[in-house]
DNA sequence: CATGAATGAGCTTTCATTCAT
DNA sequence: CATGAATGAAAGCTCATTCAT
């Protein structure tokens, strides 16, 4: 079909050569492809460089059904954020953690989240974006969310059965432990192309982050595990 | 190494070494104007969301001048990207570092570190930007520049300073503590919006910051410090 | 084999057969106020010369509409190959000849291609735009095309029955023949500007044109009359 | 060089990477390497296409020297097809035509007017061009000129020395005969790209030339031969 | 419920050209 | 004689969005 058809080139579909199922499909399934593209478009080109037409594209849908199921591009990008959310929110709620073992129950925790991080780059990438935008929307969708995050209830638990058992210090808070974590995460997924440059190797190969991994969960544990001396608080204190 | 790495923006001949004419060094200041307002600009919306005019509405130039200097958007990224990776460097090599005290030394980094990326906010941003276009200008700016960063040097000489002096672990690598402590700086600076929302309370309230500094500086010191028992090697190891 | 080749612009029904509504003949009524207003205006600055602004303030519409219609300015240029094309053809079928006088019928044809050209410069000038850009253009809208154009088709009619009568040769080729009559049609109106400059004569005044008319013709019928004495195959055959 | 040095990514040359020569090299050699890539740069993108800067570059020079040596663009574009004018007839000088023979003379007439156009498109592209803009431009080189055509002179004497050999019509101006040859050699292969397309077939093939050259050397010899009887002055005057 | 048509403002980039030595 | 710096205008094109059924 050339351009001197009657039909607009700039139209994603027409009466010959819709996109199979267009119509067929369910106004809810129309709402969840357009929301799936959209996660997908911003976590590949920001907000700003993500397109409506490149997301209604992405659909397989059009850019007027955008405005019809989400009111506009922000308000698709406010539900993104919400569905990212959600979607880590249940991941961690699958998690299993054995409470009779603290250690364990630790170092699984942090495997959960250093995973999370690198299987799903898109929430990293578009919590980029929501920061860039200086946390616009994400107040809109988490107003009817609990304050408290479920994964820091989930440290807390961990944290206290460690404290209970003996072998975590109690003045650690799990808001602390749980950010310390998470920014170790979320740093290396985050700046993998930096830091490769950076450093000259691709942070990327899987060994690299198993060493990742490992390496934190030492210091993590080593950080909070129930001290003989205490050898950090002070300068110089057990030296000299 | 470019130019703009060696040469500082304040420079007063141009490359032949000739004295600068009236012409000249308003050229240059043109051209600094430009890249001082691009870093702001590009901080603040993105690369997609930072449009040409309005950097040189910021640089109260020109659009075509940019495309003079830097032939183009992407062009002005680059620089923008080399530009402030010479700053940190630059601000890095000002630390003083008492190797005759490496627990001070690494505390003095430490703060450092996390203090940058707090007052230079568009470091981080920028860097963001740079991952979420995957790395694409940090490779045209930094090919002819060393692997190894100077941080990671200096955090190389802390630590050694460390292990010889007996108050660190000799098995912990300078790149991955190095790693450690950027992404704590990082994620807490990066993400201070989201996280907002997500804890209820406000990252940058300066009350948070100083907590934030302490309690990583704490866990880092514990993570590398030589320990009397290995604790956190292998679950249940020694409490059980 | 295209829409607009098929269907002419004053078409009354849209691609789905449904009567058109007030709405979607404005429609279609904007995009031919588009085609027509690029016809003059490329034919008048060429591709590059012709701008998208100049082109939608001709047609009372904005530059936008042109990328809704057209995709952009190269789909419009293909529609305009296209629909010049399907007029010249449109009017080429129009002829009315009359094999039973073949020397007449060719009299007629040569008129009407010599004719067509003088009143149809934008025709020419297009041609001369889309060869500039070595057909990058007609190569899109005349895939579906029959290769054999309408014109050698009657020209294989005339030629044929002018065989047929003896009074034209059998050696000459409907192809050959028809170039030679377009050629000479062509370049008098494509090159009329220098070569008047050349010859410091007006090519476009019209008995200029009646003169080249009767000058073609007389030369054409004298080259695929039947010779009674071949005087022209090779080098002083019959004068020597 | 990155784009962050001091000088402009714009600049063609600067102190350490200008291109060998460009100062060395004589005014009249920076004139003629302009001249020369103006016609390239012409001719392959037209008058509007081609931009100052692709001639420049072409050049190895900068912008600046073309205002420096035509004035503007127009000025070069003048001296331009005012060089391929002189070339054309440079060439045609060159012809040796044997007067002795008219007929071989003629033959060698056509052949070069036919090779001529395919072997420097260039000239035939500029030509449109110029005809685009309505010769806007070859009145201002032309002025000095001499109206007639030294092609046009050439052709009198030829067809001369055929009519009084008895071989050639008497009642035909060497200038109607002349832009018939041409007329044929030009609209071959000015418009060799649409009508491949519309042929189906490349005009551009060694044997297309050959054949076309033969067909159009035989008609006009057929045309201008004198003939026992005449048979297309009027119609239906031999035959019926 | 869904969609074709329309749009104004903005985007990045290129244009031919002049300024000021 | 030559050139680096500068520039306003315009180029082609994309943007998010609303209109009108």
């Amino acid at each position: 079909m050339t351009a001197s058809t009657t039909r607009p080139l700039a139209a994603k579909t027409n009466s010959v050569g819709r996109p199979i199922g267009v119509r067929e499909r369910s106004a809810q399934a129309t709402r969840d492809a357009i929301l799936r593209a959209a996660i997908k478009v911003f976590a590949k080109h920001g907000f700003s460089g993500g397109s409506v037409e490149k997301i209604s594209k992405a659909a397989k849908s059009v850019d007027r059904m955008i405005y019809y199921y989400f009111g506009n591009k922000e308000g698709l990008f406010v539900a993104v954020i919400d569905e990212i959310y959600r979607r880590f929110d249940e991941a961690e709620a699958g998690l299993e953690l054995d409470t009779g073992d603290p250690v364990g129950a630790l170092r699984t925790m942090i495997r959960f989240v250093v995973r999370y991080y690198r299987e799903h780059p898109e929430f990293v990438s578009l919590l980029n974006s929501e920061n860039l935008h200086r946390g616009r929307h994400v107040g809109r969708s988490m107003r009817a969310r609990p304050h408290a995050s479920p994964a820091i209830g989930t440290t807390e638990r961990v944290l206290r059965s460690g404290i209970d058992a003996g072998v975590f210090r109690a003045d650690v808070s799990a808001r602390d432990l749980y950010l310390l974590i998470a920014a170790a995460g979320y740093f290396h997924q985050s700046n993998r192309f930096t830091l490769s440059a950076f450093l000259g190797e691709d942070l990327e190969a899987p060994a690299a982050l198993a060493h990742w991994e490992a390496f934190v969960t030492d210091m993590v544990l080593r950080g909070i595990a129930v001290a003989p001396r205490t050898l950090a608080r002070s300068k110089g204190n057990t030296h000299g």
